[in-house]
DNA sequence: GCAATAGTGTCTTTGAGACAGTATAGG
DNA sequence: CCTATACTGTCTCAAAGACACTATTGC
């Protein structure tokens, strides 16, 4: 892996480039429960098993690191305009046996409804909290996710972002309830969405699972992802 | 900047790696005010112009990305044991001259008495908030890092990371309005500190500033950085 | 009218802002 | 005893937890 001799590389940078790589986090919800989005390796290290979605920064293409992110989504899981963001970056010597590298990870959610194509090309779901052991530091990524997103998940409407487009008021109560691992009291959670008036009402209702007699208002997020100051509180007893 | 021939590459790794620095905002508090550690470069691009603390990570030094933070504060700045923190990493391809690059960016608060060293290597001293304009992104990633220290702020221990070991009640409170831009509540401050049972006292009373009569009580922190749910709150009328 | 979920009203607790009060020193 | 800062007490308001209540449908 040597490159231009060291005298000829000595006056600028001294030392060998590390790898510099983009994992996403894609989660989603199923049957109630956190998923995420897996797929296996096509190439080595760790050919075949299953790892988060991520690549190369291509220096041509890639204008920054976002643009990254949007390409492999992309290109491996067929999504586009989903929410994303950035978590951290793992940087460390031994992570990949490559060598030296850096991976920016990125944490993502997407409605369970937009994962045809991405299931058409390998992405499995695995539940989040049981993931199998991934490769690299692939596993402390994703408990990296999890943490923001329930940390931030109870500041913000990220959660809703794991619904579809329109979803009725219990649907919201219970990705927070997921989103938290808490119970939530559906008097107040209302009370608190209405006070932050993040929704607007969706003409034509709707009857929801067969269980429910009584028709249900369903809604619609008014803006891209916002955070509020106070927390969406959980039942306390 | 060719390497090995494009066809051994092709098997793994199809770009050319991206230059990859890491780089500090160290913070502290001067005059009742924040200011920035900023050190001319020594070397091109900008050569001579003042910029963040930063460097190349050094592939056979570094174990990871910690460990070249310490590395660089220790060598430039003749500090050692600091809190610091991941920002986030800013990469893209203008970023730098040189071309793709990325800079995992940190964030680190010392207390002004201990920037003696720091100031006979060169380190200057400059407004936070009206800080000059400085190569790269690095006002982008300045601006990033009072986002986080105002926004953490509020929600730990942080701030008292700008004083010295030792602190009265008043100096907090004061260190704590700054960071925050707002005036805070004598009283309501107190109680919230005490409810947080963050400090513990210092046997020996002293006295502070001549203008102060009555002698004052010091305390310490009792532990490392905590962060706590519920902010710390501002004087609304 | 019964089952089942949708949706509302209201009591209570708690955190914290406002503000005035008391305490303790030097001069 | 005056001044300047240190420190405390308490009223009030607002957010939100608890919980019981009413509403609307299919069967």
């Amino acid at each position: 892996m040597k490159r231009t001799s060291a005298v000829d590389r000595r006056k600028t940078e001294d030392f060998e480039r590390p790898i510099l790589t983009v994992d996403i986090v894609l989660l989603t919800l199923l049957e109630g429960q956190l998923q995420v989005a897996l797929l296996p390796r096509l190439a080595e290290p760790f050919k075949g098993r299953v790892a988060l979605i991520g690549g190369y920064i291509h220096t041509d293409e890639d204008k920054d690191a976002e643009q990254a992110v949007r390409r492999i989504l992309h290109a491996k899981a067929g999504l586009k305009g989903l929410f994303f963001e950035q978590l951290r970056t793992f940087a460390a010597r031994d992570r990949d046996p490559r060598g030296w590298s850096a991976s920016i990870a990125y944490f993502a959610v997407v409605p369970h409804g937009l994962l045809r194509e991405a299931a058409a090309r390998g992405i499995e779901l695995h539940p989040a909290d049981s993931a199998p052991r991934l490769p690299f530091d692939h596993n402390a990524i994703l408990a990296s996710a999890l943490e923001r997103l329930r940390g931030k998940g109870a500041y913000s409407t990220i959660p809703a972002r794991l619904l579809p487009d329109v979803f009725t008021m219990s649907e919201l109560q219970q990705v927070y309830e997921t989103v938290m691992g808490e119970r939530l009291d559906q008097s107040a959670f209302r009370r608190k969405i209405a006070d932050l008036d993040l929704l607007e009402e969706v003409v034509g209702e709707k009857r929801q699972t067969a269980t429910a007699r009584r028709p249900t208002t369903l809604y619609r997020l008014k803006s891209p992802v916002e955070v509020f100051e106070r927390k969406i509180g959980a039942v306390t007893r």
